[in-house]
DNA sequence: ATGACATATGAGATATGA
């Protein structure tokens, strides 16, 4: 079973490329996040022609997230739960039946937050306590869950080329990085660190800006948490790196988990 | 340095991103 999460910036400026990687990568499901566009407006007979199912929970021009399944997507769930205001879609969960089992997926996208002395920065952090709240329900079932997304949180300075730059960025701050923790101490696995260690220098998005791609200025902010029964059947964790180097290409790149 | 770059909206300039 493969299991990815990949930021597309736009499905419809992504369209080509995202069919170029699946038909490459074939993983079983994508979370696939800022798909940009309302449910009406989602390409999905592009990507049911190559045998995936699709849900998706968008908006018209900003956030909007997708699954995308070999298998029979079930149970599927629109929104983060804990706030029946927000109106921002950046949140979608399914439950898909592999042959050794069930798994939980929850697609993830964690609000920027910049500036941090703005409105935007209290909302990151409500989202995170929410999300927070949810992830200790669903850890209550005792199977097989990943929660899977861009988290905007650079969770550790080995995770940036340059952590001085970011000490001051909602992605890195103190009080950013302790509700990370917080979430990680419910229990749930950093699938990339669990299969890769503690090495530097893994990044999963760089800037368009100021040339960051071609001085590898990157973050790690693209996370696939896991429950203990998940991370038992972890296999292996890989980072798509040379998407980034395609043509007219997102500022993110596929994160892909491999479970027996 | 609020800029570089990129996308959506909508038709010029602004909001958002990280």
């Amino acid at each position: 079973m493969q299991i990815a999460t990949w930021n597309v910036n736009s499905i419809k400026a992504r369209t080509d490329a995202a069919l170029a990687w699946l038909k490459e990568a074939g993983p079983d499901v994508v979370c696939l996040q800022e798909i940009k566009c309302e449910d009406s407006a989602f390409p999905s007979a592009l990507f049911e022609d190559l045998g995936y199912n699709v849900v998706t929970h968008g908006q018209k021009t900003y956030n909007g997230v997708a699954l995308l399944s070999k298998l029979r997507l079930e149970d599927v769930r629109m929104g983060l739960p804990g706030d029946s205001d927000d109106t921002q879609a950046r949140y979608i969960e399914a439950v898909v039946h592999g042959a050794e089992g069930a798994f939980r997926i929850g697609n993830i996208y964690l609000p920027n937050g910049n500036p941090p002395d703005s409105e935007k920065y209290l909302y990151k952090l409500r989202w995170m306590d929410r999300l927070k709240a949810h992830a200790h329900r669903l850890l209550t079932h005792e199977e097989p869950l990943v929660l899977a997304g861009d988290y905007n949180v650079i969770p550790a300075p080995r995770d940036a080329k340059v952590p001085e730059n970011w000490t001051s960025d909602a992605l890195f701050l103190p009080q950013t990085r302790a509700r990370f923790r917080e979430i990680l101490n419910l229990g749930l696995t950093d699938a990339l660190r669990q299969s890769l260690g503690d090495v530097p220098g893994i990044y999963t998005f760089w800037d368009y800006q100021a040339g960051a791609w071609q001085k590898n200025n990157g973050i790690r902010i693209d996370h696939l948490l896991l429950s203990p029964q998940a991370a038992d059947r972890l296999t292996a964790v890989r980072v798509d790196k040379h998407v980034r180097g395609w043509e007219r290409p997102p500022d993110h790149v596929p994160v892909i988990a491999n479970f027996k």
